[in-house]
DNA sequence: GTCTATAGACCGATAGAC
DNA sequence: GTCTATCGGTCTATAGAC
């Protein structure tokens, strides 16, 4: 019985290369501004290599939501993440927000796909539906949980500060890549300044 | 002196016909979502008759855009919007994206080009910053007053309240575009709650 | 002011060799 | 698994008649 090759972390296959670029073009510039020629040009194969690992661009759309899907549950049940006290874990969120901000201003995968929501297709659409449902679900307890042992203070339900939250960090990206970091920082410390007794 | 033809209320002459039908597909569906030969279609006329009134895709975007903050500065200076107290003020506001959460679940303006704002062009990247940032100004005086007569309550600085508050309202808007209009209302609901002392 | 006709580029996707 | 070659469609835009 023969082991299939380890994947090597220093060189990741023209699959995961692929699937690697089209996620930065997708969170930097949108769904329907990059085309299989970017792509294999960037990546020096040729677009048909590209239609035999992701056979159209709506399995490319697809793939990315769904390991954008897949990274948010492995990251929520990390322990350095799962273990933490609600206001640490609230900022664990900011985190990755702000990395998003500082890599290119990129929006986060809601904020990139939402505008352009009724055209893309019906598996992507699902996917980033469930995306955002369990980020809100995720961020909705931690809430429940802080406002219970008075480590986040906020008037309302849990779910319901839960989506206005979520929805004003998507926005808060957006806001950074139209103008500058700035209005995205301001609005990152006036959520702390709410949320954190 | 020959007068010109006043405007005819009830029948908009090609041009405007192009920029309503233009501004409704860039709300419903993206600025990359449309084309010159979609808007002929659904008016009857050719493609060639489009770029006649609007020579290019990018003089058609920055036309939208321009008549939109035309519309935000005429709305604002209204009397009866202008001589409101704060709170109905900011419920002015809301009702506008009331609207448009309504309308086939448009999400604003600035929803709608902030995910593609890279590719946009340079003047309608222009104007969209006016835009957001006349809105922002217009808010964050609003909300100054408000504090100041009671009558609306936040912590923070008026402006680096109106981005957020702002920020928000855009990020509903698209919310409710990828699920319905209920976590839309609820954000609203959560804001007032907030912010109506 | 609107038309016909078409240019010229780019798109996503496929067939079939290697 | 990646290549060459190419198809058919759509796009923005232009030229020129009416």
């Amino acid at each position: 019985m023969t082991t299939p090759a380890a994947p090597a972390a220093l060189a990741p296959d023209t699959r995961t290369r692929i699937l690697d670029l089209a996620e930065s073009l997708l969170l930097e510039r949108g769904f329907n501004a990059f085309s299989y020629q970017h792509l294999a040009k960037a990546l020096g194969v040729k677009p048909a290599a590209i239609h035999y690992h992701y056979p159209s661009k709506d399995d490319l759309g697809t793939a990315i939501v769904a390991r954008q899907l897949r990274r948010l549950r492995k990251w929520r049940d990390l322990p350095r993440v799962a273990d933490l006290p609600p206001a640490e874990q609230l900022e664990a969120l900011f985190a990755v927000y702000d990395n998003h901000a500082r890599q290119e201003c990129r929006v986060c995968l809601f904020g990139a796909l939402a505008a352009d929501f009724r055209t893309l297709p019906a598996p992507m659409q699902a996917e980033l539906r469930t995306f955002n449902g369990e980020l809100t679900a995720w961020l909705a307890q931690v809430l429940a949980v802080g406002k219970a042992t008075g480590a986040l203070r906020f008037v309302g339900s849990p779910s319901a500060k839960a989506v206005q939250v979520l929805t004003t960090l998507a926005g808060a990206l957006q806001v950074a890549r139209v103008h500058d970091e700035t209005p995205y920082h301001t609005i990152v410390s006036q959520l702390r300044l709410e949320l954190l007794a």
